[in-house]
DNA sequence: CGGGGTTCCTGGCCGC
DNA sequence: TGCGGCCAGGAACCCC
């Protein structure tokens, strides 16, 4: 499922590809989730930004005030750079470009969402409008990072995927930072030292991903097509019943809050 | 306004 | 082989 790693190796493979081409038709899927995509028609692409797990595309339009294409993939959203669209059954959005390209978003389970809005007015998109800030965000400290954790008293994990305290995590790198901040999922007060400890295991997680393109479960794919490598370098999610590697005990896996986690008994004891 | 429950979707997988 | 049932899960949405 994209998360951080996978939108961002998608936003800079796309932003060459994109800027400065101009939106001269688009068609969608009826949805409400992907029907506004052909309001994009008539601008020109100025650049692809990433806000979370949000794609930003700044749109200068022919007349009239600047607006933005949002995409979110979704579970298993991909966008796609083509000479030519072909008859795929799951295209859910298509934008010809004026030198003969075309831009498709193909979604599998339309789980995604497409949106065009007035530029920076994100209130139709309540989890963007009140998004943490960027994990890479330099101003971001321990203290500034604790001050947000303790704002709810869910459970951590449930709190770090509302993306509120922070930014474009999911349920991988969840999982990933957890073990690797030596956390459980389930706790619900963490102090000022295991926030910073926690901040540092969420950005070198999420670091670690973006080296490697990304994680491929299943669906995941680059604008090119190629599968990301991260899958093969994770510590926790998914490895239920194997032994940790840090301690040798089994991992074990429950339902949290409707969200499958995984973590070591030893190291992530409450 | 925070938090809880529900919903949207389809392919892959399991058991019979 | 075929098929019903279950699972994966981000975020909008509705309601209290």
């Amino acid at each position: 499922m994209p998360e951080l790693p996978e939108v961002e190796t998608v936003r800079g493979q796309l932003e060459p590809l994109l800027v400065g081409a101009r939106i001269i038709d688009g068609d969608s899927h009826p949805s409400g989730k992907f029907n506004q995509a052909p309001d994009a028609v008539g601008h020109s692409i100025e650049a692809v930004r990433r806000r979370g797990k949000y794609l930003l595309v700044d749109l200068l339009p022919d007349r009239g005030g600047r607006r933005e294409l949002i995409v979110h993939l979704g579970m298993t959203g991909g966008l796609h750079v083509v000479p030519s669209p072909d008859d795929d059954p799951y295209q859910r959005a298509r934008w010809g470009l004026d030198d003969g390209r075309h831009l498709v978003f193909r979604d599998i389970r339309r789980f995604g969402r497409i949106a065009v809005v007035a530029h920076g007015d994100h209130r139709s998109l309540p989890t963007l409008h009140q998004l943490g800030p960027e994990p890479f965000d330099p101003g971001l400290d321990a203290a500034g990072f604790h001050a947000r954790l303790v704002r709810s008293n869910r459970r951590i994990k449930t709190h770090l995927l509302s993306q509120r305290p922070i930014a474009g995590v999911g349920n991988i790198y969840a999982d990933e930072a957890l073990w690797r901040a030596c956390i459980h999922p389930g706790a619900r007060r963490v102090g000022l030292e295991r926030s910073g400890r926690l901040l540092d295991a969420l950005r070198s997680v999420l670091t670690e991903a973006l080296a490697h393109n990304g994680t491929t479960l299943r669906d995941f794919r680059t604008v090119d097509g190629a599968t990301g490598s991260n899958q093969h370098r994770l510590d926790c999610y998914g490895r239920s019943g194997q032994p940790c590697g840090r301690c040798g005990s089994a991992l074990t896996s429950r339902s949290l809050d409707q969200r499958t986690s995984t973590w070591c008994p030893t190291c992530q004891a409450r």
